[in-house]
DNA sequence: CTTGGAATGTCAACGACGCTGACGTATCTT
DNA sequence: AAGATACGTCAGCGTCGTTGACATTCCAAG
């Protein structure tokens, strides 16, 4: 894969100037408030943040899903982490079902309500995702997809990769 | 890579699932943490922050910016940036020189100082962009770019549009 | 000269959401 | 019985966003 152009002098790695990677460097900047902020703004009104609608994300993701997971994706601490889902469960959007097997372990799932809110959020952002896709064509999506899965932390494409769906459990 | 010998129905437009849109906003939040991540780092021994970072970027692609100017390019309040400003400004890393033409404004460039921590944090996030690209190769990051363009506020796309350094090179 | 607006800065207060440290409890493992 | 694990929580702190109110400086117009 990724097969490199040779030593051809001129013009070949243009993309790896330093003045290409600032470009870069901004579109990601600039793009990423694209990509929040129309979840943002429906999160405002609710008195949610960015967190809670992670939270929720992910939970809806892969339901039943235990906390020490949750953190691990999220990456923060567990008392970060517990604030926003003792809200989402106070609120009745989340729930917590002790673990059969281990009873230590509390596994997430969403309410109905809970699912209604993480709908709302996600067609927002997927209608800004589907726009932008949808300008850029099915080619240039493979190429953003690649960039992107190559930025990531190791440990964090672990995460990433082989949730392709397939509703194996 | 393509993991995907997908049966599809013959239409071209299954990168407009809702799960593939769904990985692309997976995509987009575990890349983004890749992104931040070695800047952070550095800034997080220094007492700095991102805001800080931001700051030190703009200005040092941007000379002699406005702080009205800089307040539109990130999209925070005045006493957000303020903050950040003086801080740097008391730390001898930014300077504000009065205006030639308006004194009412303040015109911000990077001392000497500046500059070298601006250097380190973009070297670094430089490194991990370069490792990124070079991974995707040259198709990928203009599929990348053209997403991430579509992706941006138009009121956005407008400050990155157009400030290719142009004549440079 | 006075008035008004624009650009900037400052103070105070607050909220969201990261963090560390310490402690408690239930539960599983050895 | 001892230790490890999963989770929750209290207490405190820091960054960086917010709004609101107010001062200053400068430019321009009446």
């Amino acid at each position: 894969m990724a097969e490199r152009p040779g030593p051809q002098g001129g013009h070949g790695l243009l993309y790896l100037t330093d003045e290409q990677l600032r470009k870069g460097i901004e579109a990601m900047f600039f793009a990423y408030r694209g990509f929040t902020s129309a979840p943002d703004r429906i999160l405002e009104e609710q008195d949610y943040g960015r967190a809670h609608h992670r939270a929720l994300h992910f939970i809806q993701r892969s339901p039943g899903t235990t906390v020490g997971n949750l953190l691990d994706i999220l990456g923060v601490t567990k008392q970060s982490l517990n604030r926003v889902l003792r809200k989402l469960m106070e609120d009745g959007l989340v729930e917590a079902r002790v673990g059969r097997e281990d009873r230590r372990e509390r596994h997430l799932h969403l309410t109905d309500k809970g699912k209604v809110l993480e709908k709302l959020l996600a067609d927002a952002q997927r209608d800004r995702m589907r726009a932008a896709y949808r300008a850029a064509g099915p080619q240039a999506v493979a190429g953003f997809r690649q960039v992107l899965e190559a930025m990531m932390d190791p440990e964090m494409r672990r995460h990433f990769d082989g949730d392709d769906k397939a509703g194996s459990r």
